[in-house]
DNA sequence: GAAGAATCGATACATTGTATCGTTCGATGC
DNA sequence: GCATCGAACGATACAATGTATCGATTCTTC
């Protein structure tokens, strides 16, 4: 208690009038959101934190949002709006508009390493998920020989089921990383001396081989021959 | 308080002996976790409902595992010791082999629909991930012109993605209606007229095509379709 | 039997989404 | 301009969860 402070309810000082509130609107929400999640992992991503980085209390968001979840979906959809603003020329060929797309998931999927862990349930269908969803269908729908929506739709699940999983599997590291305060290195030293006691049991001769032999090729070039790989399959199950 | 009860020390009662504990397991501790995920969602398995169900208190549990964490992992290394006891007889054919691998990880994911989104992080090195990641190596391994171990591999990671991509997608749903409290139906009946609105705007023609003209195939043709299109794919890169 | 260690159940703590409450501000009507 | 009411805001509270800690009981050793 200061010098100057009185418990004398008519003696004490009026208190300055609360300022202003500071502005708020449902995109700032999203997008701080979004940074703290890129900074520090989804569970950095509370209402209060994010209120705070607004300089707001967090009972606040609730006249933006309804629940936390609602937040969560809007951020999915912001990276899906990010991804359609990149796919920005339209290929001419099929194959190219396909990679074009699955490059821009890739990317956003690096820059925003908590984005496919959202995709686990519901299907998303904010206005930009519906349009990359269409931008996909429309791209496979290029592709020689699919006659019907039927086998359109078969080969954009295909391709799609490729893609989240590939790129889920590549960003995998990086969703560890921010979540945890362990880097790549400090976890292999870590499980290396349990995996050294497994592949001595011999019980696992590919993963030797795959641990002692492997080139370990750039992972961007694995994700688009295993795309190419998929497209050929596609292609080549295509009746003419 | 009874009427026999006296707020008298001396007069008090003494409690019987408290009963003998009931006998744990790390084993009972992850079956027990798993029943109560397939049944209510990974949102059930907390330490409390966990050690509920064994009739222990939840501090117990910390002698059998350091960290919720280890419990997941536990669980998800079950699953993986599932799969494997489904894959009992050997196919010869490398297509059949690994068919029957993905069939078995199907299985597992719609039995524990939880399972996948468990995989999103660091590699699981479990013995029985551990074996089951060398027995789908060892398939792709019998696929004709892989030369050498680094086109073995991206051989699986391709297979690999594409199965748990499509099975994430078709456990999705199972996933929803686990964790929320709403159907299939009851979700769409909330969202169709939502989704009306959206087709309405003209902006999402094929889209607008797959909900008024799909067959909608049963998903497992789709799955297998899918794989049978990945495993071509694979087939026509090999050099031979 | 006594002492110390191990085990157990109970309690506590920090955190999080969100309900609720008290206070302040803004809008409306007179 | 003043009084009243509704909206908005910040503060507080609650239930739930992983896990730390504490007090009590049981087991082991000498």
């Amino acid at each position: 208690m200061s010098k100057n402070a009185s418990s004398m309810p008519w003696e004490r000082p009026e208190p300055r009038p609360r300022p202003a509130p500071v502005p708020l609107s449902r995109d700032a929400i999203v997008r701080t959101a979004i940074v703290l999640a890129d900074a520090e992992g989804l569970s950095a991503v509370t209402l209060r934190n994010v209120a705070t980085a607004l300089g707001a209390g967090p009972m606040r968001l609730y006249g933006y949002i309804a629940t936390k979840e609602d937040l969560l979906a809007l951020m999915i959809d912001a990276v899906y709006a990010e991804m359609l603003a990149e796919k920005e020329t339209p290929a001419d060929e099929w194959r190219l508009q396909i990679a074009t797309l699955a490059c821009a998931l890739r990317g956003a999927a690096f820059r925003h390493p908590w984005f496919i862990a959202l995709l686990g349930g519901r299907p998303h269908q904010g206005p930009n998920a519906l349009a990359f969803t269409e931008a996909m269908l429309a791209a496979v729908a290029d592709a020689p020989g699919l006659d019907g929506i039927d086998a359109i739709f078969q080969a954009a699940k295909v391709i799609g089921a490729y893609v989240l999983g590939a790129v889920r599997d590549e960003t995998a590291e990086a969703v560890a990383v921010l979540e945890s305060e362990m880097t790549k290195a400090e976890w292999q030293a870590e499980n290396w001396p349990y995996m050294q006691r497994m592949i001595a049991t011999g019980r696992f001769p590919m993963l030797a081989r795959v641990i002692s032999e492997m080139d370990h090729p750039t992972p961007e070039a694995v994700f688009y021959e295993g795309l190419e790989c998929v497209l050929d399959g596609i292609a080549r199950r295509s009746p003419n």
